[in-house]
DNA sequence: TAATTGCACTATAACGTTTTCGTGTTAATA
DNA sequence: TATTAACACGAAAACGTTATAGTGCAATTA
């Protein structure tokens, strides 16, 4: 393994001190032009380039930032981490990533494994088992250590810090309202259990759209789904819950589901039975992913924007960061909405 | 912000050198018991973690590995990372994730920045350009520096490293002959240029598999797509090729895709022709993905196995940087096939 | 001529660890 | 009693940087 050129190698080929390298190659005016010259050639020569690691123990640090999520397959996710790199980069930053395939335990490990040093902050979406615990300490811990954290997507009130998500409510307002601008009357809703917060907003929110309208929600038409098992997984189950929902509701016209995977099944069954979408059956799903936009037919959907959730959680971050270390006043906590829309293809009249 | 107990606070507190410490939370049996238990109860109350940085600038190794991707929205290489995070954390290792973004400018910066001794070794699939060009400068320089480098799925020889791959001619093969024995007389195939490396070795498979059987390829039954869009963008220009050659071609009963995306693509056309999928066209793609799966017809395809690609490579890449650290005799370079799988499903007979 | 300034460097501490080599005390040995 | 060995700990160097505080010398000023 040959090592790396270091100040000090230079610095003794060229019969200087190491200083005079170090401020030569940053241009300090100490340094005389000639010498300035001749040091930058020698270490070009050597292809010298700075040690990272050093570094960020003498700066206190890492130019570095730990993002944790419970999954990387999945579209939504993928899009964020797209978006954070795309801030984090420009920005000089580098991106670690962790994986709690939505185990608490995980989560706890990827954290304390990334916050001994190796990174500035953390940007995270808890994972499902942390949302049902509600246990929140090592978000606290981390906090408390001083180390920033924005959370996204899956938030909770309980910790304090910057926060990045969508209207969850609002968006699942949105869509169905639309359904009903469009006709259907009588809607079904393909949610989650409670404690994963966003599914406890979007219900929210088809309630209320339905209660603005005067009409009664009907708790049949109320499919609560069990996501313990992993999406791909054992969707038979969903599959034979939907199929009789429609069985026993022949004039069921309207569908929300609270993510693509829910409404894309939801529509298999469909044209499996026979009903015509969207004629006699209208979709919109939650997510703007591959499925949706491939769909046959294209899925009616509330868009995310991954990309700018993920771009506005690295500028939280990165912002904090740096206040952080300039020790300036301490900001208020933001917790930034972004807006969703409703992109409407062929589940839709 | 806070700052982070140390070696040298838990010292003084205690009274004992910095060396103690250390030792003492190392169970050396230089250090009395006694000691050992004052020190680890102090530390503990004080919540003491070692320092990262300090470790890894003492130890010359950062216990992070940096894998560069082309794109992270992509079901595939979402996959590989999965699995590379599997193996590294469990060897305790973290993981960087670059995006090239499919240009080699990006993709030489992003090595770049972490090549200055932030990770210990590297995991890359090259990027579009990079393969087009066929500049590979960076690598050596990487390879030259004493940095080890896994490549995986889009390989070339010139590069004297460890390697991981799917044997993308014999899965192309393996689809085009079971197409061949469903009863497909004509068929199709929808691939790239032939810069792409993997859609070069495909369509190779495909040929092969045609000659095998005695038939001869029909040049204009081989789309070759220039994908310098980016997959979700404008398929217009695809779904025209496709409808023409359908026109053009009222008997072809078979289509081979390189990737998932034109297989579905090329179904959706299809259908909107009023084509029965299995019955009259049967259809085949590869990347075993979300779209496949839930396509409708669901789609049989060529399944790569991405997660295992991941673990393969970091397997590699872990084990050529302890080798390299113990200063052992240097190993030939491996160059792992991964064997792919044909999981039928309902666009095949 | 003596004091002052400016220039172009160098020495050193510090970031937080680990590890090698000392060192002082006590207990065992000759 | 004098030597040695074992024990328990400390000092210091090293990893590769940067930044602060010197330092020696020549040129300028009083």
């Amino acid at each position: 393994m040959k090592k790396r050129t270091t100040l000090k190698e230079l610095a003794n080929e060229l019969g200087v001190s190491i200083s005079t390298v170090s401020k030569a190659l940053k241009n300090s005016p100490e340094i005389s032009k000639d010498t300035i010259d001749k040091v930058k050639a020698f270490a070009k020569l050597l292809n010298y380039r700075p040690n990272n690691i050093a570094l960020s123990l003498k700066n206190r640090k890492t130019k570095t930032i730990g993002i944790i999520i419970p999954d990387i397959v999945h579209h939504f996710f993928t899009k964020v981490i797209k978006g954070v790199e795309n801030y984090a980069n420009h920005a000089g930053y580098n991106v670690i990533v962790g994986l709690s395939n939505e185990s608490f335990q995980n989560e706890v490990i990827n954290m304390e494994m990334l916050a001994n040093g190796s990174i500035d902050g953390f940007i995270v979406s808890m994972s499902r088992e942390t949302l049902q615990r509600q246990d929140y300490q090592h978000f606290n811990e981390t906090l408390n250590e001083g180390i920033p954290l924005v959370m996204f997507d899956r938030i909770v009130s309980e910790i304090p810090c910057d926060k990045v998500a969508v209207d969850d409510t609002k968006g699942a307002q949105m869509a169905v309202n639309t359904l009903l601008d469009k006709g259907a009357k009588k809607i079904a809703l393909i949610t989650t259990k409670d404690y994963v917060s966003v599914g406890r907003l979007r219900t929210k929110g088809y309630l209320e759209a339905l209660n603005a309208r005067g009409l009664t929600p009907i708790s049949e038409l109320i499919l609560k789904i069990d996501d313990d098992m992993l999406y791909e997984d054992s969707l038979e189950n969903l599959e034979m819950q939907i199929r009789s929902l429609f069985a026993q509701h022949p004039d069921l016209d309207g569908i929300f589901a609270v993510n693509e995977l829910y409404a894309i099944v939801a529509m298999k069954v469909a044209k499996n039975m026979g009903i015509l979408i969207p004629d006699q059956l209208q979709v919109i799903g939650f997510t703007d992913g591959m499925l949706s936009k491939h769909a046959s037919p294209a899925l009616s959907t509330v868009s995310q924007h991954g990309e700018s959730m993920g771009e506005k959680a690295a500028e939280l971050l990165i912002q904090r960061i740096d206040e952080n270390s300039s020790e300036k006043a301490i900001q208020p906590f933001n917790s930034i909405i972004i807006s969703t829309d409703l992109i409407l293809r062929e589940s839709t009249k």
